[in-house]
DNA sequence: GCTTTTATAAATCTTTTGGTCTATATCTTT
DNA sequence: AAAGATATAGACCAAAAGATTTATAAAAGC
């Protein structure tokens, strides 16, 4: 089953030796991984990794100099088949989102029992993803909660919005507005005068309390017009 | 340890009948459940959450009338303590996704033994989050790829990019025409003549391609103009 | 039936915007 | 030293945008 039999290529960054050296001694002995480096360095770390190519980076992400975060974006963006197994002291929910977000196929704590180190090592050079259950529920929460977020905001920017009072025809014009559409343009396309279109727009202005065309759009945009517009046509929304 | 001691107040929602019925009677014999209510439509489950409001929902994904996913919206917008676990025969990446999305507690496979079922009722009754390891590996690879996919439709947007050939000063002046301001605006908040503005203006109008602020506008709005002129601010960028 | 809202449009006038051409003064790069 | 890029600014003109007022017709609400 094990595409790897116990034969992965690991390589170890982690700035505080002492744990590095601790790690290691313990892959070594416990496990047959083959550690092809190990460093205190993530600016060092990321050019072994393009030298050596390790199925497996266990990184650390408290480091001084640069932190974990960074060094996991670098690495994925050289789009090589190595996987990163984030490594940490602290269950930061905030942290883990983001490793995870930047690519990291993992995350485990530096309390972790060897075995189960060993075990998630595993599991990731198999291309799955590890991620123990005390911190797949950290991440939930936090995944959940920023969405909720998101949503509140959004529901805040519609609450204190004058959209609403634009009337059909006048929706028409300001969608016409935000494509950047002269006066001219917007009444050719909906076969009224030129004059009509400015009337249009200049009650759209008062409507929003805005003086240009250009803070008009401004406005559309910062309170969902685009979506609300979109929605209306029928258009599937993105998903993230 | 157990807030509920076996004692959770549940309710079921299933448009399969006798699904429904055989999970009730699960239930009832092999657990200690409080079975408040059990449907096949959607719609009258939400009426029985609101009169119930049980501790958790076992809720069908795959119904005709209303899917789960809108059930889970409309429960979740009540503002209940009432914890809603998806229930699916399919471990659709995308379905679990957008379930966790809109705050499922968890996701469990009808394929799912008795005790483990019961197990993760029990876990959400207690606040917890509950995810087969096999739906968090899944879950976890469409979570990545979706920000995967994002960032690489901001590299696209980024590409084909003229704002880079902006100059310190035109990216300044852009800056200030992304907020509405007039020339006359720019000229005092910049300390240069109107008529500078104006040239700069239209060395940036020729570079972006367009020929008037509006357009100039979204097109910054379309090129991340807006995220380069926060990161250079130093301001923290939003994590979702 | 009367009132309000909405959509249409014209006239007039001021302000803003955009286009073009020209011209310095720095500063960098070769 | 010459060439190129950048930032500055003036003059002049045409087009577009915006403000205001007035007016008509159809539709919706009371």
């Amino acid at each position: 089953m094990r595409q790897f039999k116990k034969q992965a290529r690991v390589m170890l960054i982690d700035d505080n030796y002492s744990h590095l050296a601790g790690v290691k001694e313990l892959l070594s002995l416990e496990s047959s991984f083959d550690i092809v480096a190990a460093t205190t360095s993530a600016n060092q770390g990321i050019s072994l990794v393009k030298k050596h190519k390790p199925d497996v980076v266990l990184m650390d992400m408290n480091m001084p100099e640069m932190n974990g975060l960074q060094a996991i974006q670098e690495i994925e963006e050289l789009g090589l088949e190595t996987k990163v197994l984030a490594l940490s002291a602290y269950d930061d929910a905030d942290l883990i989102f983001r490793a995870m977000k930047l690519g990291a196929k993992g995350y485990v704590l530096k309390t972790m029992a060897a075995p189960q180190l060993i075990g998630a090592i595993e599991e990731v050079a198999n291309g799955k993803v590890y991620m123990p259950p005390i911190l797949t529920a950290r991440f939930f929460d936090y995944f959940q909660k920023s969405f909720k977020e998101e949503k509140i905001a959004q529901q805040k920017a519609q609450d204190s919005n004058y959209l609403s009072d634009l009337t059909p025809r006048e929706e028409e014009v300001l969608d016409l507005l935000t494509q950047g559409i002269t006066y001219k343009g917007v009444a050719q396309q909906l076969f009224i005068s030129e004059t009509t279109v400015k009337t249009h727009v200049n009650n759209i202005f008062q409507k929003l309390q805005v003086s240009d065309r250009t803070q008009a759009v401004l406005y559309a945009i910062n309170h969902g017009f685009t979506s609300k517009r979109q929605a209306r046509m029928g258009s599937a929304a993105a998903v993230v």
